[in-house]
DNA sequence: CACAAACGTTCGACATTGTCGAACCACATT
DNA sequence: AATGTGGTTCGACAATGTCGAACGTTTGTG
């Protein structure tokens, strides 16, 4: 790992988290005398990946960022295949439809289809959320071995509310339980008063790159029905992008 | 600047054009040896900037770029503030309404409210067009001296249309009109069949930092009452960032 | 089915390059 | 007006990234 790269990578990273930033506490975050951050802090505002306020103080993430992150989603081959069924999952069920692959230890959403209700409603594609807070992530951990282990035995699991699953135990438990329904349930986990369902998709070497699931508000039922039909999507998406079987023989290689 | 992070962004800039690329056309087209040009993508990699495909062949962007290019939006004032007002100006003119900023040579959109007559339209946020060969390129460009001069002296002016303009003294001229009318129009020029209009939004600095306005079919004639229209919306847009006024007293700077 | 060629990857030595500390400058605050 | 904070620049050292060669794997071809 090219030591300067990580550390342009990790002032990204700051400024994702903590969205202004000074110099001064960028290097206090990356431990760098401010004279090496302002090095690297420069030659990203050079290309537009960080833009420093007028007044010539704090930095923030600048447009080359975005760029990117609109040809990443013309690339993925999952979001397009997976575009038409979320519209019919969403129709069927009348629930906002969303997708999502793996970031480390965070489920990005990579589209998102609103309720088909009319009302007006947060765009998600971009945002995260922790794998082990979310049906998304749990459907897609339990056909990653390597991903599973390291998640299992990274010692913390962050919580976001009183239902966030903190003891690995509890984790590897719910995983078995996904690898044997194919589906992932979460209920109050990541935000109070949401829960969702969803089910991985393979590609044509039966790895898991994503999953496709539903949200819905945590009062009523869990219905048999609605995890059908997310199943079944899962399973239209994952034959698209050429998977020999669903759910696959040997998860995950 | 810092010469491997350079090289760093330059292999994500190279596979934002190239969508995927093998490790050595990668090292082809930055000059490198294969050797080093593994060594910076393997760090792109680790965070999740860059994923190469299985098969172990081709490497393309990452999610990890979605959820900056996310949190950059979030950040952005100008949005914010210009949401609320791209939402009037598309009910009032029945046009897609867009909102740019400067990255270098290229306008990149931050905002799009599409037409308001419900059909099914691309969302552009993201996407990236010429400065010279769009209307919100040309609004920013006029009041901002130092990229002026830039572009005008940079030699090449990428033809996108056969009505793109291609001489610096052309694009001079437009920029004198659009400081004297505080409206920049296009006509064709960057994609056939369709024209725009935009006017530039200034912050408490009276710099400016972005450009709002609508797209429109090619056909019709240009109307001066949709002119008034955007150029009442940037200067409303600007009066929330701040600007002490509209157009500024001296322009950028 | 076997061979060859191309590609991705790993390793080690050299010197280029990035890092750090100190000094400088501008701004804001008292 | 003076002092302190924070951003920026500069130069010297050595740590770090770069390159070439060799290895192993895959892909195309005879």
């Amino acid at each position: 790992m090219i030591q300067s790269v990580d550390r342009a990578i990790r002032v990204l990273t700051a400024l994702q988290g903590t969205r202004r930033m000074s110099l001064s506490e960028l290097a206090a975050r990356l431990e760098l005398a401010p004279s090496t951050a302002h090095g690297i802090v420069r030659s990203l505002v050079e290309h537009g990946m960080v833009v420093q306020e007028r007044g010539s103080s704090r930095y923030q993430l600048g447009p080359a960022v975005l760029r990117l992150g609109n040809v990443y989603l013309d690339t993925l081959e999952l979001r397009s295949k997976a575009i038409p069924w979320a519209e019919d999952l969403a129709r069927r069920t009348g629930l906002a439809v969303r997708t999502g692959v793996l970031l480390i230890d965070d489920v990005v959403i990579i589209h998102h289809e609103p309720r088909p209700d009319g009302s007006r409603q947060m765009p998600e594609v971009g945002i995260v959320i922790p794998v082990h807070a979310s049906a998304l992530g749990k459907a897609m951990l339990a056909f990653m071995p390597e991903d599973e282990k390291r998640v299992l035995t990274s010692g913390e699991l962050r919580s976001m509310t009183g239902e966030t699953i903190s003891s690995p135990e509890n984790l590897r438990d719910q995983l078995d339980q996904v690898r044997a329904s194919g589906i992932a349930a979460e209920r109050d986990e990541a935000v109070i008063g949401e829960s969702s369902l969803a089910s991985p998709v393979f590609d044509s070497y039966s790895e898991a790159v994503g999953a496709i699931g539903v949200v819905l508000p945590s009062g009523g039922e869990l219905d048999g029905q609605i995890s059908d039909l997310v199943r079944e999507t899962a399973r239209a998406v994952s034959r698209e992008l050429g998977a020999p079987s669903w759910p696959p023989r040997r998860p995950g290689q």
